[in-house]
DNA sequence: TATTTAAAATATGTCCTACATATAAAATTA
DNA sequence: TAATTTTATATGTAGGACATATTTTAAATA
Protein backbone atom coordinates (compact mmCIF):
# COMPACT_ATOMS: atom_id res chain seq x y z
CA UNK A 1 0.00 0.00 0.00
CA UNK A 2 2.52 2.87 1.18
CA UNK A 3 5.05 1.15 -0.45
CA UNK A 4 7.02 4.47 -1.26
CA UNK A 5 7.48 5.27 2.13
CA UNK A 6 9.98 8.09 3.17
CA UNK A 7 13.29 6.61 3.91
CA UNK A 8 14.96 8.35 6.48
CA UNK A 9 18.08 9.94 5.22
CA UNK A 10 20.52 7.86 7.18
CA UNK A 11 23.65 9.09 5.71
CA UNK A 12 26.75 7.76 6.87
CA UNK A 13 28.40 10.63 9.70
CA UNK A 14 31.73 10.29 7.08
CA UNK A 15 29.53 11.53 4.23
CA UNK A 16 28.20 14.38 6.28
CA UNK A 17 31.45 15.67 7.73
CA UNK A 18 32.85 15.53 4.27
CA UNK A 19 30.07 17.92 2.86
CA UNK A 20 30.86 19.94 5.72
CA UNK A 21 34.11 20.20 5.49
CA UNK A 22 33.31 21.02 1.73
CA UNK A 23 30.64 23.73 2.77
CA UNK A 24 33.14 25.15 5.40
CA UNK A 25 36.08 25.36 2.59
CA UNK A 26 33.86 27.17 -0.27
CA UNK A 27 32.30 29.36 2.28
CA UNK A 28 34.91 31.07 3.41
CA UNK A 29 36.74 31.36 0.18
CA UNK A 30 39.87 29.10 1.23
CA UNK A 31 42.69 29.60 -1.72
CA UNK A 32 44.89 27.02 -2.67
CA UNK A 33 47.83 26.88 -0.36
CA UNK A 34 45.80 27.59 2.71
CA UNK A 35 46.27 25.95 5.85
CA UNK A 36 43.67 24.17 7.53
CA UNK A 37 42.68 22.85 10.85
CA UNK A 38 44.48 20.19 12.38
CA UNK A 39 42.38 16.54 12.53
CA UNK A 40 41.98 16.58 16.25
CA UNK A 41 40.66 20.31 16.23
CA UNK A 42 38.21 19.27 13.54
CA UNK A 43 36.80 16.39 15.08
CA UNK A 44 36.65 18.35 18.24
CA UNK A 45 34.70 21.36 16.29
CA UNK A 46 32.41 18.58 14.71
CA UNK A 47 31.31 16.72 17.53
CA UNK A 48 32.60 13.32 16.06
CA UNK A 49 35.93 11.12 16.61
CA UNK A 50 39.21 11.62 14.49
CA UNK A 51 38.46 8.57 12.65
CA UNK A 52 35.24 9.79 11.45
CA UNK A 53 37.28 13.50 10.47
CA UNK A 54 40.27 11.51 8.86
CA UNK A 55 37.84 9.17 6.90
CA UNK A 56 36.43 11.94 5.53
CA UNK A 57 39.45 14.24 5.00
CA UNK A 58 40.95 10.40 3.21
CA UNK A 59 37.95 11.04 0.63
CA UNK A 60 38.78 14.85 -0.19
CA UNK A 61 42.95 14.04 -0.55
CA UNK A 62 41.57 11.26 -2.80
CA UNK A 63 40.17 13.74 -5.01
CA UNK A 64 42.57 16.34 -4.40
CA UNK A 65 40.96 19.12 -2.35
CA UNK A 66 43.09 18.80 0.37
CA UNK A 67 47.06 17.76 0.57
CA UNK A 68 48.57 16.85 3.64
CA UNK A 69 52.14 16.84 4.89
CA UNK A 70 53.87 15.03 8.36
CA UNK A 71 54.00 18.05 10.62
CA UNK A 72 52.85 20.97 8.78
CA UNK A 73 48.97 19.91 8.53
CA UNK A 74 46.86 20.27 5.82
CA UNK A 75 46.28 22.91 3.29
CA UNK A 76 44.17 23.19 0.25
CA UNK A 77 44.86 22.23 -3.37
CA UNK A 78 43.34 22.90 -6.07
CA UNK A 79 41.12 19.72 -7.16
CA UNK A 80 41.66 17.19 -10.05
CA UNK A 81 38.31 16.84 -11.83
CA UNK A 82 39.28 13.87 -12.72
CA UNK A 83 40.91 11.76 -10.37
CA UNK A 84 37.59 10.34 -9.02
CA UNK A 85 36.97 8.83 -12.65
CA UNK A 86 40.06 7.63 -13.30
CA UNK A 87 39.58 4.89 -11.04
CA UNK A 88 36.67 3.18 -11.82
CA UNK A 89 37.24 4.00 -15.56
CA UNK A 90 37.51 0.06 -16.49
CA UNK A 91 35.19 -2.07 -18.40
CA UNK A 92 35.40 -4.94 -15.38
CA UNK A 93 33.71 -2.22 -13.55
CA UNK A 94 31.60 0.03 -15.26
CA UNK A 95 28.08 -1.48 -16.16
CA UNK A 96 26.98 -1.91 -19.68
CA UNK A 97 24.52 1.66 -19.55
CA UNK A 98 27.44 3.74 -18.42
CA UNK A 99 30.02 2.17 -21.25
CA UNK A 100 27.34 3.07 -23.65
CA UNK A 101 27.36 6.60 -22.72
CA UNK A 102 31.19 6.97 -22.49
CA UNK A 103 31.17 5.68 -25.85
CA UNK A 104 28.76 8.07 -27.06
CA UNK A 105 30.34 11.16 -25.48
CA UNK A 106 33.69 10.13 -27.10
CA UNK A 107 31.92 10.35 -30.53
CA UNK A 108 30.80 13.96 -29.59
CA UNK A 109 33.59 14.90 -27.98
CA UNK A 110 35.64 14.25 -31.42
CA UNK A 111 32.94 15.99 -33.43
CA UNK A 112 32.77 18.87 -31.48
CA UNK A 113 36.50 19.45 -31.10
CA UNK A 114 37.28 20.82 -34.33
CA UNK A 115 37.35 23.95 -33.64
CA UNK A 116 39.58 23.64 -30.64
CA UNK A 117 41.75 21.74 -32.90
CA UNK A 118 41.98 24.67 -35.33
CA UNK A 119 42.19 27.38 -32.90
CA UNK A 120 45.32 25.37 -31.64
CA UNK A 121 47.22 23.16 -34.33
CA UNK A 122 50.74 23.60 -34.72
CA UNK A 123 52.22 22.75 -38.21
CA UNK A 124 54.31 20.23 -36.01
CA UNK A 125 51.10 18.52 -34.97
CA UNK A 126 49.76 18.06 -38.23
CA UNK A 127 53.31 16.47 -39.39
CA UNK A 128 53.29 14.01 -36.19
CA UNK A 129 49.69 12.47 -37.74
CA UNK A 130 50.93 12.37 -40.85
CA UNK A 131 53.57 10.43 -39.67
CA UNK A 132 51.30 8.00 -38.03
CA UNK A 133 49.12 7.81 -40.79
CA UNK A 134 51.88 7.25 -42.88
CA UNK A 135 53.17 4.42 -40.66
CA UNK A 136 50.00 3.00 -40.69
CA UNK A 137 49.85 2.79 -44.24
CA UNK A 138 52.97 0.83 -44.71
CA UNK A 139 52.47 -1.41 -41.35
CA UNK A 140 51.45 -4.77 -43.35
CA UNK A 141 49.85 -6.30 -40.15
CA UNK A 142 46.98 -3.54 -40.38
CA UNK A 143 45.64 -5.79 -43.58
CA UNK A 144 45.26 -9.03 -40.99
CA UNK A 145 45.67 -8.09 -37.55
CA UNK A 146 42.55 -6.60 -35.56
CA UNK A 147 44.59 -5.21 -32.75
CA UNK A 148 46.98 -3.46 -35.10
CA UNK A 149 44.50 -1.60 -36.41
CA UNK A 150 42.72 -0.64 -33.03
CA UNK A 151 45.98 0.66 -32.03
CA UNK A 152 46.62 2.91 -34.79
CA UNK A 153 43.13 4.07 -34.67
CA UNK A 154 43.61 4.40 -31.16
CA UNK A 155 46.99 6.25 -31.84
CA UNK A 156 45.33 8.86 -34.30
CA UNK A 157 42.73 9.68 -32.52
CA UNK A 158 44.48 10.31 -28.98
CA UNK A 159 46.83 12.98 -31.15
CA UNK A 160 44.08 14.65 -31.68
CA UNK A 161 42.98 15.32 -28.29
CA UNK A 162 46.49 16.08 -27.35
CA UNK A 163 46.30 18.92 -30.32
CA UNK A 164 43.13 20.38 -28.47
CA UNK A 165 45.37 21.89 -26.51
CA UNK A 166 42.77 21.22 -23.15
CA UNK A 167 44.49 19.36 -20.25
CA UNK A 168 41.29 17.50 -18.84
CA UNK A 169 39.97 16.71 -22.59
CA UNK A 170 42.89 15.56 -23.28
CA UNK A 171 43.66 13.22 -20.12
CA UNK A 172 40.17 12.64 -20.11
CA UNK A 173 40.36 10.77 -23.36
CA UNK A 174 43.15 8.38 -22.55
CA UNK A 175 41.10 7.27 -19.55
CA UNK A 176 38.38 6.48 -21.99
CA UNK A 177 41.02 4.86 -23.65
CA UNK A 178 39.95 0.72 -22.45
CA UNK A 179 36.54 1.56 -22.43
CA UNK A 180 37.20 2.44 -26.14
CA UNK A 181 39.05 -0.76 -26.54
CA UNK A 182 36.87 -2.84 -25.39
CA UNK A 183 33.40 -1.10 -26.90
CA UNK A 184 35.32 -1.26 -30.40
CA UNK A 185 36.17 -5.02 -29.85
CA UNK A 186 32.88 -5.76 -29.42
CA UNK A 187 31.87 -4.15 -32.20
CA UNK A 188 34.07 -5.74 -34.58
CA UNK A 189 33.01 -9.18 -33.34
CA UNK A 190 28.96 -8.33 -33.54
CA UNK A 191 29.43 -6.83 -37.44
CA UNK A 192 30.96 -9.68 -39.55
CA UNK A 193 32.82 -7.11 -41.33
CA UNK A 194 34.38 -3.46 -40.13
CA UNK A 195 32.31 -0.62 -41.57
CA UNK A 196 34.70 1.66 -42.53
CA UNK A 197 33.62 5.39 -42.97
CA UNK A 198 34.18 7.40 -46.37
CA UNK A 199 36.47 9.49 -45.30
CA UNK A 200 40.32 8.04 -43.87
CA UNK A 201 42.81 9.01 -41.37
CA UNK A 202 44.80 10.58 -44.57
CA UNK A 203 41.81 13.02 -45.45
CA UNK A 204 41.16 13.97 -41.90
CA UNK A 205 44.91 15.23 -41.93
CA UNK A 206 44.67 16.74 -45.35
CA UNK A 207 41.55 18.49 -43.84
CA UNK A 208 43.56 19.70 -40.87
CA UNK A 209 46.40 20.86 -43.11
CA UNK A 210 43.97 22.96 -45.65
CA UNK A 211 40.71 22.92 -44.50
CA UNK A 212 38.51 24.59 -42.06
CA UNK A 213 36.96 23.59 -38.90
CA UNK A 214 33.73 23.30 -40.46
CA UNK A 215 34.64 20.88 -42.85
CA UNK A 216 36.61 18.86 -40.37
CA UNK A 217 34.14 18.87 -38.37
CA UNK A 218 31.43 17.19 -40.99
CA UNK A 219 34.48 14.39 -41.92
CA UNK A 220 35.13 13.66 -38.70
CA UNK A 221 31.19 12.70 -38.95
CA UNK A 222 31.79 10.89 -41.68
CA UNK A 223 34.20 9.57 -40.74
CA UNK A 224 32.08 8.23 -37.32
CA UNK A 225 29.70 6.73 -39.56
CA UNK A 226 30.19 3.39 -38.14
CA UNK A 227 29.74 4.23 -35.05
CA UNK A 228 26.72 6.74 -34.93
CA UNK A 229 24.53 4.33 -37.42
CA UNK A 230 25.07 1.46 -34.50
CA UNK A 231 23.20 3.86 -32.46
CA UNK A 232 19.13 4.04 -31.98
CA UNK B 1 73.24 20.24 -9.91
CA UNK B 2 70.64 17.46 -9.81
CA UNK B 3 67.21 19.29 -9.09
CA UNK B 4 65.21 16.67 -10.43
CA UNK B 5 66.24 14.02 -8.23
CA UNK B 6 63.89 11.32 -8.14
CA UNK B 7 61.03 11.20 -5.29
CA UNK B 8 60.70 8.17 -3.26
CA UNK B 9 57.14 7.03 -3.97
CA UNK B 10 55.91 7.30 -0.62
CA UNK B 11 52.22 6.34 -1.13
CA UNK B 12 50.24 6.17 1.80
CA UNK B 13 48.72 2.21 2.60
CA UNK B 14 45.26 3.75 2.31
CA UNK B 15 46.05 4.83 -1.28
CA UNK B 16 47.94 1.49 -1.53
CA UNK B 17 45.31 -0.64 -0.35
CA UNK B 18 43.02 1.01 -2.43
CA UNK B 19 44.46 -0.14 -5.51
CA UNK B 20 44.83 -3.51 -4.45
CA UNK B 21 41.29 -3.90 -3.43
CA UNK B 22 40.56 -2.31 -6.75
CA UNK B 23 42.85 -4.77 -9.05
CA UNK B 24 41.27 -7.78 -6.67
CA UNK B 25 38.02 -6.61 -7.70
CA UNK B 26 38.94 -6.29 -11.43
CA UNK B 27 40.80 -9.45 -11.91
CA UNK B 28 38.36 -11.72 -10.15
CA UNK B 29 35.56 -10.53 -12.38
CA UNK B 30 33.36 -9.00 -9.69
CA UNK B 31 30.08 -8.41 -11.04
CA UNK B 32 27.56 -6.35 -9.18
CA UNK B 33 25.92 -7.39 -6.49
CA UNK B 34 28.75 -9.89 -5.16
CA UNK B 35 29.50 -9.88 -2.01
CA UNK B 36 32.66 -8.71 -0.96
CA UNK B 37 35.30 -10.14 2.11
CA UNK B 38 34.79 -8.43 5.49
CA UNK B 39 36.82 -5.38 6.54
CA UNK B 40 38.71 -7.56 9.12
CA UNK B 41 39.39 -10.60 7.01
CA UNK B 42 41.09 -7.79 4.15
CA UNK B 43 42.63 -6.34 7.00
CA UNK B 44 44.23 -9.48 8.06
CA UNK B 45 45.09 -10.79 4.48
CA UNK B 46 46.42 -7.44 3.77
CA UNK B 47 48.33 -7.20 6.62
CA UNK B 48 47.19 -3.79 7.79
CA UNK B 49 44.87 -2.19 10.43
CA UNK B 50 40.99 -2.35 10.09
CA UNK B 51 41.44 1.74 10.11
CA UNK B 52 43.26 1.76 6.79
CA UNK B 53 41.22 -1.23 4.96
CA UNK B 54 37.98 1.52 5.79
CA UNK B 55 39.52 4.65 4.82
CA UNK B 56 40.35 2.62 1.88
CA UNK B 57 36.60 1.53 1.77
CA UNK B 58 35.68 4.83 2.42
CA UNK B 59 36.86 6.00 -0.80
CA UNK B 60 35.38 3.43 -3.05
CA UNK B 61 31.48 3.74 -1.45
CA UNK B 62 32.00 7.34 -2.41
CA UNK B 63 32.93 6.52 -5.66
CA UNK B 64 30.09 4.07 -5.62
CA UNK B 65 32.14 1.08 -6.27
CA UNK B 66 31.05 -0.82 -3.14
CA UNK B 67 28.11 -0.38 -0.48
CA UNK B 68 27.47 -2.03 2.54
CA UNK B 69 24.86 -2.94 4.86
CA UNK B 70 24.74 -2.89 8.85
CA UNK B 71 24.91 -6.93 9.16
CA UNK B 72 24.88 -8.21 5.60
CA UNK B 73 28.50 -7.30 4.54
CA UNK B 74 29.85 -5.08 1.48
CA UNK B 75 28.80 -6.10 -2.46
CA UNK B 76 29.82 -4.18 -5.50
CA UNK B 77 27.67 -1.70 -6.68
CA UNK B 78 28.36 -0.41 -10.76
CA UNK B 79 30.37 2.60 -9.51
CA UNK B 80 28.72 6.20 -10.45
CA UNK B 81 31.38 7.67 -12.92
CA UNK B 82 30.58 11.52 -11.73
CA UNK B 83 30.30 11.18 -7.99
CA UNK B 84 33.47 12.14 -7.68
CA UNK B 85 33.37 15.41 -9.73
CA UNK B 86 29.87 16.42 -8.14
CA UNK B 87 31.26 17.26 -5.35
CA UNK B 88 34.02 19.17 -6.69
CA UNK B 89 32.41 21.11 -9.36
CA UNK B 90 32.35 24.34 -7.92
CA UNK B 91 34.04 28.00 -8.90
CA UNK B 92 35.13 28.53 -5.19
CA UNK B 93 37.34 25.18 -5.44
CA UNK B 94 38.57 25.27 -8.60
CA UNK B 95 41.59 26.59 -10.30
CA UNK B 96 41.42 29.10 -13.10
CA UNK B 97 43.05 26.84 -15.45
CA UNK B 98 40.26 23.77 -14.70
CA UNK B 99 37.50 26.31 -15.01
CA UNK B 100 38.40 27.36 -18.70
CA UNK B 101 39.17 23.44 -19.65
CA UNK B 102 35.62 23.02 -18.74
CA UNK B 103 33.84 25.63 -20.24
CA UNK B 104 35.45 24.54 -23.38
CA UNK B 105 33.90 21.45 -22.82
CA UNK B 106 31.17 22.34 -22.80
CA UNK B 107 30.96 24.12 -26.47
CA UNK B 108 32.42 20.97 -27.84
CA UNK B 109 29.80 19.01 -26.18
CA UNK B 110 26.74 21.36 -27.62
CA UNK B 111 28.34 21.28 -30.94
CA UNK B 112 29.03 17.22 -31.23
CA UNK B 113 25.71 16.76 -29.48
CA UNK B 114 23.67 17.38 -32.78
CA UNK B 115 23.69 13.68 -33.89
CA UNK B 116 22.46 12.67 -30.42
CA UNK B 117 19.73 15.06 -30.91
CA UNK B 118 18.37 13.92 -34.16
CA UNK B 119 18.39 10.60 -33.41
CA UNK B 120 16.77 10.83 -30.15
CA UNK B 121 15.07 13.97 -30.23
CA UNK B 122 10.73 13.58 -29.84
CA UNK B 123 8.62 16.05 -30.81
CA UNK B 124 7.21 16.99 -27.25
CA UNK B 125 10.88 17.57 -26.73
CA UNK B 126 10.56 19.96 -29.53
CA UNK B 127 7.28 21.89 -28.20
CA UNK B 128 8.43 22.16 -25.03
CA UNK B 129 12.21 23.83 -26.15
CA UNK B 130 9.81 26.08 -28.14
CA UNK B 131 7.98 26.52 -24.70
CA UNK B 132 11.36 27.85 -23.45
CA UNK B 133 12.12 30.26 -26.13
CA UNK B 134 8.52 31.74 -26.63
CA UNK B 135 8.42 32.33 -22.62
CA UNK B 136 11.79 34.10 -23.25
CA UNK B 137 10.89 36.00 -26.01
CA UNK B 138 7.52 37.49 -23.56
CA UNK B 139 9.38 38.12 -20.81
CA UNK B 140 9.77 41.84 -20.41
CA UNK B 141 12.89 41.23 -17.96
CA UNK B 142 14.77 40.03 -20.64
CA UNK B 143 16.17 42.68 -22.13
CA UNK B 144 17.27 44.57 -18.72
CA UNK B 145 18.02 42.09 -16.36
CA UNK B 146 21.45 39.77 -17.29
CA UNK B 147 20.52 37.46 -14.34
CA UNK B 148 17.39 36.46 -16.14
CA UNK B 149 18.89 35.91 -19.84
CA UNK B 150 21.38 34.21 -18.18
CA UNK B 151 18.30 31.64 -16.53
CA UNK B 152 16.92 31.90 -20.36
CA UNK B 153 19.92 30.48 -21.45
CA UNK B 154 20.40 28.16 -19.21
CA UNK B 155 17.69 26.21 -19.68
CA UNK B 156 17.54 25.91 -22.83
CA UNK B 157 20.82 24.51 -23.76
CA UNK B 158 20.14 22.25 -20.45
CA UNK B 159 17.02 21.01 -22.14
CA UNK B 160 19.40 19.92 -24.92
CA UNK B 161 21.10 17.97 -23.03
CA UNK B 162 18.29 16.27 -21.39
CA UNK B 163 16.97 15.37 -25.17
CA UNK B 164 20.50 13.71 -25.85
CA UNK B 165 19.33 10.54 -24.11
CA UNK B 166 22.56 10.08 -22.65
CA UNK B 167 22.11 10.17 -18.48
CA UNK B 168 25.68 10.42 -18.24
CA UNK B 169 26.22 13.38 -20.64
CA UNK B 170 22.67 15.09 -18.87
CA UNK B 171 24.14 14.78 -15.15
CA UNK B 172 27.43 15.78 -16.39
CA UNK B 173 25.66 19.14 -17.86
CA UNK B 174 24.17 19.98 -14.75
CA UNK B 175 27.24 19.57 -12.40
CA UNK B 176 28.63 22.28 -14.91
CA UNK B 177 25.65 24.78 -13.88
CA UNK B 178 27.75 26.43 -11.56
CA UNK B 179 30.91 26.70 -13.64
CA UNK B 180 28.73 27.81 -16.67
CA UNK B 181 27.14 30.72 -14.71
CA UNK B 182 30.15 32.05 -13.08
CA UNK B 183 32.33 31.83 -16.40
CA UNK B 184 29.38 33.67 -18.16
CA UNK B 185 29.14 36.12 -15.44
CA UNK B 186 32.86 36.89 -15.98
CA UNK B 187 32.54 36.88 -19.65
CA UNK B 188 29.82 39.97 -19.64
CA UNK B 189 31.31 41.95 -16.92
CA UNK B 190 34.72 41.77 -19.19
CA UNK B 191 33.15 42.49 -21.95
CA UNK B 192 31.69 45.77 -22.80
CA UNK B 193 29.15 44.28 -24.88
CA UNK B 194 27.48 41.20 -24.99
CA UNK B 195 27.98 39.95 -28.06
CA UNK B 196 25.33 37.97 -29.85
CA UNK B 197 25.85 34.93 -32.49
CA UNK B 198 23.60 35.39 -35.43
CA UNK B 199 21.68 32.05 -34.85
CA UNK B 200 18.79 32.93 -31.99
CA UNK B 201 18.24 29.94 -29.87
CA UNK B 202 13.84 30.45 -32.10
CA UNK B 203 16.70 29.52 -34.75
CA UNK B 204 17.84 26.20 -33.36
CA UNK B 205 14.65 24.95 -32.50
CA UNK B 206 13.68 25.43 -35.77
CA UNK B 207 16.67 23.57 -37.17
CA UNK B 208 15.69 21.05 -34.38
CA UNK B 209 12.42 20.70 -35.84
CA UNK B 210 12.62 21.14 -39.55
CA UNK B 211 16.60 20.64 -40.43
CA UNK B 212 19.45 18.30 -40.59
CA UNK B 213 21.75 17.08 -37.92
CA UNK B 214 24.41 18.46 -39.85
CA UNK B 215 22.52 21.69 -40.32
CA UNK B 216 21.79 21.87 -36.42
CA UNK B 217 25.49 21.35 -35.82
CA UNK B 218 26.70 24.74 -38.05
CA UNK B 219 23.65 26.34 -36.35
CA UNK B 220 25.13 25.96 -33.02
CA UNK B 221 28.54 26.31 -33.58
CA UNK B 222 27.13 29.99 -35.13
CA UNK B 223 25.35 30.48 -32.10
CA UNK B 224 28.54 29.46 -29.92
CA UNK B 225 30.23 31.73 -31.67
CA UNK B 226 30.69 34.65 -28.85
CA UNK B 227 32.06 32.29 -26.84
CA UNK B 228 34.49 31.05 -29.56
CA UNK B 229 35.78 33.85 -30.24
CA UNK B 230 37.40 34.63 -27.31
CA UNK B 231 39.32 31.14 -27.51
CA UNK B 232 43.37 31.44 -28.08
C1' DT C 1 1.43 -27.36 13.51
C1' DA C 2 1.67 -22.81 12.14
C1' DT C 3 2.44 -18.17 13.36
C1' DT C 4 4.18 -14.82 15.97
C1' DT C 5 7.64 -13.20 19.09
C1' DA C 6 11.91 -12.95 21.22
C1' DA C 7 16.92 -13.88 21.43
C1' DA C 8 21.47 -14.45 19.45
C1' DA C 9 24.82 -13.78 16.03
C1' DT C 10 27.39 -10.87 12.96
C1' DA C 11 29.28 -7.20 9.99
C1' DT C 12 29.42 -2.43 9.66
C1' DG C 13 29.57 2.19 12.19
C1' DT C 14 31.66 4.90 15.73
C1' DC C 15 34.78 6.02 19.46
C1' DC C 16 39.05 5.90 22.09
C1' DT C 17 43.94 5.42 23.18
C1' DA C 18 48.53 4.72 21.99
C1' DC C 19 52.44 4.91 19.30
C1' DA C 20 55.20 5.64 14.77
C1' DT C 21 56.99 8.91 11.65
C1' DA C 22 58.39 12.82 9.49
C1' DT C 23 59.65 17.53 9.78
C1' DA C 24 59.43 22.45 11.09
C1' DA C 25 61.06 25.06 14.72
C1' DA C 26 63.86 25.78 18.71
C1' DA C 27 67.95 25.01 21.27
C1' DT C 28 72.64 23.80 21.36
C1' DT C 29 77.22 23.59 19.97
C1' DA C 30 81.46 24.63 17.04
C1' DT D 1 77.25 33.12 12.66
C1' DA D 2 76.59 28.64 10.95
C1' DA D 3 76.05 23.96 11.50
C1' DT D 4 74.13 20.50 14.45
C1' DT D 5 71.19 18.37 17.60
C1' DT D 6 67.02 18.29 20.11
C1' DT D 7 62.22 18.96 20.71
C1' DA D 8 57.59 19.66 19.60
C1' DT D 9 53.72 18.70 16.66
C1' DA D 10 50.41 17.04 13.16
C1' DT D 11 49.61 13.30 10.34
C1' DG D 12 49.94 8.06 9.71
C1' DT D 13 49.04 3.49 11.59
C1' DA D 14 47.50 0.08 14.94
C1' DG D 15 44.30 -2.33 17.90
C1' DG D 16 40.58 -2.71 21.10
C1' DA D 17 35.89 -1.68 22.59
C1' DC D 18 31.20 -0.87 22.07
C1' DA D 19 26.92 0.71 19.31
C1' DT D 20 23.70 -0.40 15.83
C1' DA D 21 21.11 -2.64 12.61
C1' DT D 22 19.50 -6.83 10.53
C1' DT D 23 19.59 -11.61 9.45
C1' DT D 24 19.13 -16.01 11.39
C1' DT D 25 17.76 -18.94 14.85
C1' DA D 26 15.21 -20.29 18.68
C1' DA D 27 11.37 -19.90 21.69
C1' DA D 28 6.75 -19.04 22.83
C1' DT D 29 2.08 -18.65 21.83
C1' DA D 30 -2.26 -19.57 19.31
Amino acid sequence: MSSKIKPIKSVSLVEQVEQRILEFLKENRFKSGDSLPGEIELAENLGVSRNIVRESLSRLRMLGVVESKKRKGMFIAEPDILSGIERIMDPDLLGEEAMQHIFELRLVLEVGMSELLFIRKKDSDVNSLQEIVDREANDPLCKTELQTRLAYEIEFHSYLYKMSGNGTLNRFQSMLLPVFHYMMQQESKSAAEPVRGTVSHNDLVETLRNGTAYEFREHMRNHLTPHFSKLS
